[in-house]
DNA sequence: GTCTATAAGGAGATAGAC
DNA sequence: GTCTATCTCCTTATAGAC
C-alpha cells in the first residue's frame, strides 16, 4: 500500500502512455516498445510493474473503465432517489449512463485519449478484454434495463435492452473518431468541442426509447397477460 | 478478365478464409499463416495473388463493402422514385441504408462472417482501412443526409447527420457481437436469427430522427433566415 | 500457378548487473 | 527499481525450383 514515489511515477507514466497509444492505434498494434518510448522509461519496466502486456492492458482498463461504470450506477441511484415512485425521466436515465465518459475526460485534463480508448475497447477482438467488458458492462446494462422499464413502462424490457445496446454502439462510435463527424458536418459538429455530441445523443436515444414497440415484441416471459 | 479456373478457386478460397478470420479476430491479429491454413492453400499464394497483406485486405474490402454501399444508393434511389415530391418516409430511407448489410449476408449463405466483418471494419484503427471507409462512406452519408432532410424537413441537416452517424454506430455494434445481445436479453433477442435486430434498429432510429432539434441547433450556414 | 526454404525484422519476455 | 543485452518466437515477404 506504500510504493516508493519513484515507482509510482514510473508506473503512472507507463499507464498514461499506454492509454494514449492504445487509443491511437488499438490494443493489438500498440507495442510495448512504443509505449515505453512515449513514457520515457525502460523496456523492462513494463514487465517489472505489470508482468505482461495483458497485465498492462488490465491495469489500464481497471484504472479508467471500472470507475466510469461505478459512476454510472451512482448517478442512476441519484435519479431513482429523486423519483422514489412513478416514472423516471428517460433523459435523466440516459444521462446517468452517458455522462460519466464525458466527465472522466473533463476531470482528467488530458487530450481525448480517454474517449478514444473507450471506443477502441468496445470493439476489441481480444478475449481477455471481452471478458473484462462483459463482467463490467453486464450488470450495469441489466440495471439500466430495469431503470428504463420504469421510465418507459409501455415498452417491454427486452426491447429496451435492444435499444440500450443501440445507444452503447452509437456512443462508442461517437467516441471513436471525431474527425469523421467533423468532416461530414462541415465542421459544425465536433465531438471534441465538449458536451454537444452527448446532448445530441441523449435527445436521439430518448426519442428512440419512447418509440412504440412492434406488435408482439417482448411477449412470452413478460408478465403482461397470458 | 479470364483467369484460369484453378487460380480463381485459390483466390476465392483465400478471400473467403480471410474474410472469416478478419471477422473473428480483427485485421491486426489475423495472420496470413492462419488464413492460408484455413483456405487450404500455400503461404506464398497470398503474395502471388494480392501482393501483400494490405492488398488482401483491400481485396476483401472491395469484394464486400463496396457493393453494399452501391446497393444502399440503389435502394435510396428507388425510395425517391416512389416519392417524386413531398416528404420521404423516414423508415424507408433508414431501411435503404441498413438493409443491404443484412441482404448481403442472406444472399451469401455463409455463416455470419459478413456481419462481423462490417463491425470490425468500422472501428479498425488501420489508416488504410480508414481511408477506404471514408472514401466509400463519405458520399453515401452525404447522400443519405440530403434524403433525411427530405424526410424530416423540420430538423436541420447537420443534426440529421449526427443522428445518421449514431445509427451507423448502433448498426456496427449490432453486427459486432451477437452474443452480448443474446445474453443480455436472456436469449430472446438474437441478431443471428435474422431481420429482427434490423427491424428494431429501424424503429429506434426512425423515432430518434423525428425528435425535435435543440433550440439553436443547425443555425448559421443553413438557409433558413439570416 | 504452386510449392519449399529462408530472409529480415519486430514482437513479448527474461537474466542478471547495478 | 532500473538498466542492458539477449532469447525465442512469430510475423510478412521473397527467391527460386518445379
Amino acid at each position: 500500500m506504500s510504493p516508493a514515489p519513484a515507482a509510482h511515477d514510473t508506473k503512472t507514466a507507463i499507464l498514461d502512455a499506454a492509454e494514449a497509444v492504445f487509443a491511437e492505434v488499438g490494443l493489438a498494434r500498440a507495442s510495448i516498445r512504443r509505449i515505453v518510448q512515449r513514457a520515457g522509461v525502460n523496456l523492462a519496466a513494463v514487465h517489472y510493474h505489470f508482468g505482461s502486456k495483458e497485465g498492462l492492458i488490465e491495469a489500464v482498463f481497471n484504472r479508467r473503465v471500472a470507475p466510469v461504470n461505478a459512476r454510472r450506477l451512482e448517478l442512476l441511484a441519484a435519479v431513482e432517489a429523486a423519483h422514489p415512485e412513478g416514472a423516471l425521466p428517460v433523459e435523466a436515465v440516459l444521462e446517468a449512463f452517458l455522462r460519466p465518459m464525458q466527465e472522466a475526460r473533463e476531470a482528467d485534463g488530458r487530450a481525448d485519449h480517454l474517449r478514444r480508448l473507450y471506443g477502441r475497447l468496445v470493439g476489441e477482438p481480444s478475449e481477455s478484454v471481452g471478458r473484462m467488458m462483459s463482467r463490467q458492462f453486464g450488470p450495469v446494462l441489466q440495471r439500466f434495463g430495469k431503470a428504463l422499464k420504469r421510465a418507459v413502462p409501455e415498452v417491454p424490457e427486452p426491447v429496451l435492452l435492444w435499444r440500450l445496446l443501440f445507444t452503447v454502439g452509437a456512443a462508442a462510435h461517437l467516441m471513436l473518431d471525431p474527425l469523421v463527424f467533423k468532416k461530414l458536418t462541415r465542421g459544425r459538429c465536433d465531438p471534441r468541442a465538449g458536451a454537444e455530441g452527448l446532448a445530441e445523443l441523449i435527445r436521439f436515444a430518448a426519442a428512440g426509447m419512447r418509440a412504440p414497440a412492434a406488435a408482439g415484441a417482448g411477449e412470452g416471459d413478460q408478465e403482461e397477460g397470458s
